[in-house]
DNA sequence: CCAAAAGTGTTCCGTCTACACCCATGG
DNA sequence: CCATGGGTGTAGACGGAACACTTTTGG
């Protein structure tokens, strides 16, 4: 098109997934060795490189894809990293996304075959270049969210108990919550629906389980926790 | 380095800064012409391509510079925007960031210069490319870190009236203020200090300066408003 | 029968909100 | 002397935090 552009210079774009999942009552990531020069071996986060064809979003949604088979799954974008010495091969600007999914939907099999492993968010291990910073950043910006949104519930299944959804928001903040208080908050939530049925598994005495219906939450959209 | 890199795309990489400033009790960004295609002529950031020399915060305070003659200003990244087709030319990536700066603090000269000019954000035009979206979350993020940190202070001078101040907090908030609770609040943050001086100009009686004291600050960081 | 998790209300305290009048001064 | 913006306190409403006991049932 014009000549304006090419004064300029190139560089490669990648993208990084945290990828959160909640599991025995802690919060957790995956990640896994690199496989790769440069860094080979080391603990890294699962990442990819932006095509010339496809937005930044479609990137980290593929990326993702490969790793998990998972589609549709609740992701944003933690920001873009740019030191020009963060990765030691090449000048490579990362953008970091943050995801969140329900651990028992990731076959294991999957996990094995890319070599990643889920990790507790308060037992992360150096990991390759700026990682770490990314990790920090998108905790912080997923905490935020998780208080404003009702976006935990992608990271249990459909039907959950209360407990495990107080446990969650326990791992998130890293607090314990006062249990009456924090029923008090979600009966006053209308789209956190009671079901008929009965978690057995857990308790001997059986616990309601709750299912979040999105379409109430969208006629009036209000939540705090 | 490793052939590794070369299956890859590179990708052109620019930053955008949304600049605001505070001025007839209004809160404003810098915007101007573009002078160049694609896009000629449209209302626009001001931005900048990245170099392969330099960390993309490094490339925004350069923007910022180039525009502003301004050194150590507040800037924090609003995020990497990568539409395929943002940039009708070629395929460009941008990373947004927002600066607070003193209105009085730049140059008319350097505006006229460079062609750019200050619009109140409850008027801002339609801007080229994705820039609208830029600005409405550039918004959103400062007006969350003006709630919780003293950054509020980069829009003024060194010294300020709390009916000043309190502008400011209306402006950004886009609602009115009772002016005994803020006096109140502000009171309770000891960093913000009471001059003797006095402001003459902006009424008859006379208005106590304040200043922003930011090693009081630093020993014992709250705020909330 | 007992261990283990589920479930349930009330009181207190601190915080936020609403609200109106006097003061000092320049013109 | 009056118009203009500066400066000050209190009471009532509301929301968040603390807190303990009963229920159910599998083993």
């Amino acid at each position: 098109m014009t000549s304006y552009y090419f004064e300029h210079q190139k560089i490669f774009l990648s993208v990084d997934c945290i990828i959160f999942g909640f599991d025995d009552n802690k919060l957790k990531i995956l990640i896994g060795r690199r496989q790769m020069d440069p860094g080979r071996g080391e603990w890294s986060l699962y990442g990819g490189f932006v095509r010339n064809t496809e937005s930044i979003d479609d990137a980290a949604n593929r990326t993702l894809f490969q790793l998990t088979g998972m589609r549709n799954v609740y992701m944003r974008q933690v920001g873009a990293f740019g030191s020009v010495d963060r990765d030691p091969g090449e000048r490579v600007v990362s953008v970091a996304y943050y995801a969140l999914i329900n651990v028992k939907d990731y076959d294991e099999k999957l996990m094995l075959e890319h070599g990643v492993e889920w990790v507790s968010v308060d037992d992360i291990p150096h990991l390759f270049s700026d990682h770490n910073d990314m990790v920090k950043k998108a905790r912080k910006l997923m905490q935020q969210k998780m208080r404003t949104e009702p976006v935990g519930f992608n990271l249990l299944p459909d039907l959950f108990t209360l407990t495990q959804l107080q446990r969650l928001y326990e791992a998130v903040n890293g607090e314990e919550i006062d249990k009456r208080n924090f029923r008090k908050r979600i009966k006053d939530m209308e789209y956190i629906e009671k079901t008929e049925l009965v978690d057995k598994i857990n308790s001997r005495r059986g616990a309601a389980l709750y299912r979040f219906n999105k379409k109430v939450y969208n006629v009036e959209p209000h939540f705090k926790l």
